[in-house]
DNA sequence: TTATATACGGAGGGTCACTCCGTTTTGCAA
DNA sequence: TTGCAAAACGGAGTGACCCTCCGTATATAA
């Protein structure tokens, strides 16, 4: 029997370094341009030769997936971020915010997703639970603070700044989602 | 004040025909390969050069576009040459079938459909309305035929089968959904 | 310091999108 | 029928892009 080597070799230095660069590049681009953004030009904005970019994602749904499910790990790690440098309400309020920035990701890159090999829904999977429990700690954070009036299904917040976004046709829905996150807020806050 | 042209000016027999092949082959190529099909391979099927292509559809949005907005004229139109030639029942039943297929269509087309400059609301507006009238007529025709149950909201049968298509992840999604029309179709039978 | 596994980069070959313009076809008027 | 201008055609050409391959460079362990 071999061995199993359950923990992947750790990355060498220089290449730990370019996989940081190239999602961030990634990132932007995608945001930018849409799925169908240049590999080309993300391997030029990272500083790296197109090889690298393709030894690190073999392909262009490999690299969509990757930047994706960090967009989400990073909204989980922002919600306890935010609760420990912020007032409550705040904190809350802060983070529907990085949602909406999240939702603009998604939006563009939906198509790409959908036609991903194995469905998209291997990729979703999981999304939905990191999302709906981070906003479930912020909300039960900021009642038991007493900053907000209870909220039965914290869910549906996130649900009234997504509409706008899913059923805005036009490119420039942002602005309405994150004014929609002040009204949230001003509805719910208590008094006092 | 210019004259406004309100009819546009007939197309050149070679035109039209022109017109029609590109259409059916790109109706084929984006089944096929999804919205990222090869414009030229579209044209060398259709049996003309890229630059006839690019002349009646300057972008890929607007050939996309086009045969979609094609797909739904067939079925609506579908719906009323299936009630003339079938028994109420059987057209009903043909005529979601066909409505499998034109979801086949919609999903591969769902990406492009939705990055259109503009806003995909624009192409799907109105769209509802026709299959929501076609489906309607099909299903007073048989009820008042006594061959179904009356059938409260219509609308729920198409309900019934899309959902096939947008839950599955897996790309053979389509028997199921063409199973679920006969399982609807024994489900309103009138029985005798 | 040295050896070597690991990673890098970019040239190269092929596909594709889109433009431009010389050639061909069509349909109308004489 | 014939002549002709408008309409339509087609494909070569340019540039961007995708992806592979392999010689070169570098990080790390001994």
């Amino acid at each position: 029997m071999a061995e199993t080597p359950t923990k992947t070799r750790r990355l060498r230095a220089d290449a730990e370094r370019n996989r940081v660069a190239l999602l961030d590049a990634a990132k932007a681009a995608f945001g930018r341009d849409g799925a169908s953004a240049s590999l080309e030009d993300i391997a030029r904005t990272a500083g790296v030769g197109i090889g690298t970019l393709y030894r690190h994602f073999p392909t262009r749904d490999a690299l969509i997936e990757e930047v994706y499910r960090q967009a989400i790990g990073q909204l989980g790690a922002a919600a306890d971020r935010l609760m420990e440098t912020q007032a409550p309400v705040d904190a809350l309020r802060e983070w529907l915010l990085l949602f909406v920035d999240y939702m603009g990701t998604k939006r563009l890159m939906a198509g790409a997703l959908n036609s991903l090999s194995g469905g998209a829904d291997r990729v979703y999977a999981g999304s939905g639970d990191i999302m709906r429990s981070a906003l479930e700690r912020l909300v039960r954070h900021a009642e038991s603070n007493g900053d907000i009036r209870p909220v039965a299904e914290p869910y549906d917040l996130l649900r009234a700044v997504a509409g706008i976004g899913y059923v805005s046709p036009e490119a420039d829905w942002a602005p309405g989602a994150r004014a929609m996150v002040d009204v949230i807020i001003g509805g719910i806050r208590q008094p006092g």
